[in-house]
RNA sequence: GGACAAUUAGCUCAGUUGGUAGAGCAUCCGCUUGACGUGCGGAGGGUCAGCGGUUCAAGUCCGUUAUUGUCCACCA
């Protein structure tokens, strides 16, 4: 029996008990069909993370595309799970230690601190994993993973000592950007450059013989606690006679060269660059380059080591502060301007980064890349839209070795030991219990973990099962599509691919469907400092999550542009769910005995036309969804469903179902067309589709589950065009009568006797009552208007209504002048056109075509609207 | 410095191979029409940033200018 259905929608009531109903249904587990595997992962948010609107759009894109091939019989996976985020999770751990016990990290110690990220991974890694259920996603939640998890460790593993095998993962001593908050080493991916405000200082270096000074220009003079040399451009006129000669480095009265280096820029500053070979990345190939001494002056904290001298134990900012002070009193401090600048921050913690020297682990990019290059260029890899394949290879092309290794303790410890006796270092698989080459037992393993990144690179394969070989690898790898937003290309989507390829030997997927991001409703980017966030979660308890995966997907764009998210325009999804709903308690109340959602077997002109619409829609949907056009797809449905469906053929249903000869067919045309359009919507609504599905009778159901319907396919067998083209001809005139009427303010109430002169009688007649039913006619006679009455011109007819009391006659004629006028000339622009051979002979003929028709058009019209 | 994108109605934005410019919101006018006022019917409002080009035909393709935004590189 079907359920009774409130007046409104009431999303809240029933979103819980449908996903339930899924749960325990075992829906969201991939099932073989006629169709192969087809299979998402989803980009993991971190344990730490708690759902926002990026998460929800993202989610709701990778739902409607799985939701569509789960239907469309495909064995669809998709594949959930979180990350770890090493450095993220690790400081949100320590800040909770720090608050709640007053300790750090190193109170606790390594291995009781790591012990304490787990407990809190148990306590909340959770939450986001519920709030990823809330917004409907159809993930199999039986395979969730972790990035830490046994399995997915070991692939790390496998893959680290692999590629050490193969001497691409190296340790090496070079600049690398260290952040002295978080006091890690970075990538170059994790360093987001930003405009800050700086000063440029002139400082002045004396030359060791007293003969004059040099003068240097830097933002960051405490770096000079560690220069080894000054340099200048070898064809410098100014300092041509100083190249050999030292100056005496202030502050430190250490005797530097002053050397000549090409890599110097004349016009900068003084033209004279201090070298500080262990602080920038520049200074230090200089210093290779002439073999210069390197000094590292700070610790990786930030703080001034022993060869900062007298500034040692000061962190970089005081050390600015005292050595400013000091050159200012010594009189060497020349000049001091206004110096905007980009300056590197962490992507964690957004503190400054310090470019210095220090030993990490770094992959070696080169070799991984080429393949990775090659995947997109030859089309094995395609990213939607495709812009971003520029950017992908930009960077890959120009990457640099991938510095993974971190001084942090939560993430995977890099499985490289060295041997106390014999100083043999080496990587395992397994821990080791003594040294390969001496069989000592007195082993150390590297103190670094590895980049978050690293196993995130290794996801959709990981997730799988790598690196056994086993039957979900086989069936569910490659992958198909991943989606993103393009603000982690570099970061995650091109380290998968190459890590693909090295791997597995394939491609993890062959679409990259790319996105924007979401801002706020004035463009400007979401943050916590600002509080402009937006909480998926209260829209959800506002609007019902279908509104909001609606107006998410509906703000997708084919550019992968930023988007705009304002809240109160849910409202209007949740207006169109409402009305959804509606339509359907309007055909579930008019079921009568309809057995089941078969066409009747004759079909009226309206139905005709509607099964006509409904067969484009579920063409122009499918297309949209295999496109990944998701907004053009969900506006399609809202203007099937509100306009064509609601307005017109429900509206002319109320007349049908009064007449016994009429009613049983436009019962089952109701039927046949909301439950075609329930599957059609369900991909992007799949809590209202799925609780009107189950009110449906049990023989107008054909699955347990809207979920596993079948996704429908377009019958040629059911267009009718010439019919349609018939209902449009009588929905003009249903729309002539009413602007007509309401530009005279004749109330809805007061019906008028139609007199219709036309070619097309039969079909008026016949369907005198469409107007009957929509435009207040109440009979419909056929011949020339009376004297007086209004002439309503429309395609195919002249509509005549006896509303003479209501009429200026001269201000009716004159309306009727300028239709006519307007009509005219564009009769005129149009003829023109068509007796235009270059027209006739090079458009396309359907072109041609239409253009006729539409000039036969207008000279009817022309002919009805002369006097 | 380089690259990419955007510029369409008062506002926010769609616009899928070039083929008569669309939506929502806002505004205005009507409506107790038996699914829905979270609704129904109707109206006004646009030289698609400027200029030039290709084409029978340009919001759509090409060039150029302007403005805005993003990314990359990098200036001690």
């Amino acid at each position: 029996m079907p359920k009774e259905l409130g007046k409104t929608y009431q999303p809240q009531e029933v979103e819980a008990a449908i996903y339930a109903m899924w749960t325990e249904g075992g829906y969201f587990a991939p099932k073989k069909g006629d169709k192969p595997a087809y299979t998402i992962v989803i980009p993991p948010p971190n344990v730490t993370g708690q759902l926002h609107l990026g998460h929800a759009f993202d989610n709701a894109l990778q739902d409607a595309l799985i939701r569509y091939k789960r239907m469309d019989g495909y064995e669809a996976l998709w594949m959930p799970g979180t990350d770890h985020a090493g450095i993220a999770t690790q400081i949100v751990v320590e800040a909770e230690l720090r608050k709640t016990e007053g300790k750090s990290r190193f109170d606790l110690g390594r291995e009781a601190f790591i012990k304490r990220v787990w407990e809190w991974k148990e306590k909340y890694g959770n939450r986001i994993v519920e709030q990823l259920k809330k917004l409907g996603s159809s993930c199999d939640w039986n395979r969730l993973r972790f990035t830490m998890d046994e399995g997915l460790s070991r692939a790390v593993r496998e893959v680290f000592v692999s590629l050490y095998d193969k001497g691409l993962i190296y340790r090496g001593n070079r600049i690398t950007n260290i952040c002295v908050s978080c006091q890690t080493a970075l990538s170059e991916a994790e360093v987001d450059y930003e405009e800050q405000e700086g000063k440029l200082y002139h400082v002045s270096y004396p030359l060791s013989d007293g003969t004059g000074f040099l003068t240097v220009a830097t933002t960051r003079p405490e770096t000079m606690l560690g220069d080894a040399a000054v340099a200048v451009h070898p064809n410098d006129r100014r300092f041509a006679g100083l190249i050999g000669r030292t100056v005496l480095l202030p502050l430190m009265n250490r005797e530097i060269p002053v050397i000549a280096d090409e890599y110097v820029d004349k016009e900068f500053g003084t033209g004279c660059v201090k070298i500080t070979p262990c602080h920038d990345p520049n200074d230090y190939d200089v210093a290779k380059r002439h073999n210069l001494p390197e000094l590292l002056i700070m610790n990786q904290n930030g703080v001034i080591n022993a060869n900062g001298g007298k500034y040692a134990g000061l962190t970089r900012e005081q050390a600015r502060k005292a050595v400013l002070a000091d050159l200012e009193k010594d009189g060497l401090l020349i000049k001091t301007e206004p110096h905007p600048h980009n300056v590197g921050t962490c992507a964690r913690c957004h503190q400054n980064v310090e470019p210095m020297a220090s030993e990490q682990w770094f992959v070696s990019m080169k070799e991984l890349a080429a393949p990775a290059i090659a995947a997109v260029k030859e089309g094995r890899t395609k990213f939607v839209p495709e812009r971003f394949e520029k950017l992908y290879l930009h960077w890959i092309e120009n990457v640099r070795d991938w510095c993974v290794s971190r001084q942090i303790w939560w993430g995977h410890r890099i499985p490289v030991w060295t041997c106390s006796a014999c100083g043999n270092v080496f990587a395992m698989r397994e821990d080791p219990e003594s040294c390969p080459h001496c069989y000592s037992i007195d082993l150390v393993q590297d103190p670094d973990v590895l980049d978050t990144w690293f196993s995130s690179a290794l996801w959709p394969f990981s997730t799988l099962g790598f690196p056994d070989d086993t039957e979900d690898l086989r069936r569910f790898y490659p992958t198909d599509v991943l989606v993103t937003a393009y603000d982690i290309i570099y970061l995650w989507v091109a380290r998968m691919i190459f890590s693909g390829i090295e791997h597995t030997g394939k491609e993890p997927f062959h679409t990259v469907y790319m996105h924007g991001l979401l801002r706020d409703a004035n463009g400007k980017k979401m943050s916590k400092s600002a509080g402009n966030g937006v909480d998926p979660l209260e829209m959800i308890d506002q609007y019902g999550t279908d509104a909001l995966r609606i107006y998410l997907t509906s703000l997708a764009n084919l550019q992968g542009g930023d988007m705009n998210f304002a809240p109160d325009r849910c409202e209007h999804f949740r207006n169109f769910c409402n009305k959804l709903w509606n339509a359907s308690r309007f055909v579930l109340s008019n079921l009568g005995d309809t057995g089941g959602w078969t066409l009747p077997e004759s079909l009226s002109l309206p139905d005709m036309w509607i099964v006509t619409k409904l067969q484009g829609l579920v063409y122009d949907v499918t297309a949209h969804l295999d496109k990944y056009e998701l907004n053009l797809a969900i506006q399609k449905l809202i203007d099937f469903i509100w306009d064509d469906f609601c307005d017109w053929t429900i509206e002319l249903s109320k007349n049908q179902l009064r007449h016994d000869d009429t009613k049983e067919a436009t019962q089952q045309i109701l039927a046949y067309v909301l439950e075609t359009s329930l599957r059609l919507l369900h991909p992007f609504a799949p809590f209202i589709t799925e609780e009107i599905y189950q009110s449906f009778p049990d023989g107008l159901r054909g699955s347990p589950s809207l979920m596993i319907a079948q996704w429908p396919e377009p019958e040629d067998r059911l267009r009718f065009n010439h019919e349609a083209g018939q209902m449009e001809l009588l929905m003009d005139a249903v729309r002539a009568v009413r602007t007509r009427r309401s530009e005279m303010k004749v109330p809805p109430s007061k019906k008028a006797a139609w007199t219709v002169e036309t070619q097309h009688q039969e079909l008026f007649e016949s369907h005198a009552w469409v107007f009957k039913s929509l435009a207040g006619a109440s009979d419909v006679t056929f011949g020339a208007a009376a004297e007086g009455a209004v002439q309503i011109v429309t395609s195919g007819a002249t509509i005549a209504l006896p509303l003479a009391e209501l009429v200026d006659l001269e201000a009716e004629k004159a309306r009727l002048a300028k239709e006519l006028a307007s009509a005219q000339k564009e009769y005129d622009v149009l003829s023109a056109k068509l007796q235009n051979p270059g027209f006739t002979e090079k458009a396309p003929e359907r072109i041609v075509l239409a253009e006729r028709e539409r000039l036969a058009a207008l000279k009817e019209r022309i002919e009805r609207l002369s006097p």
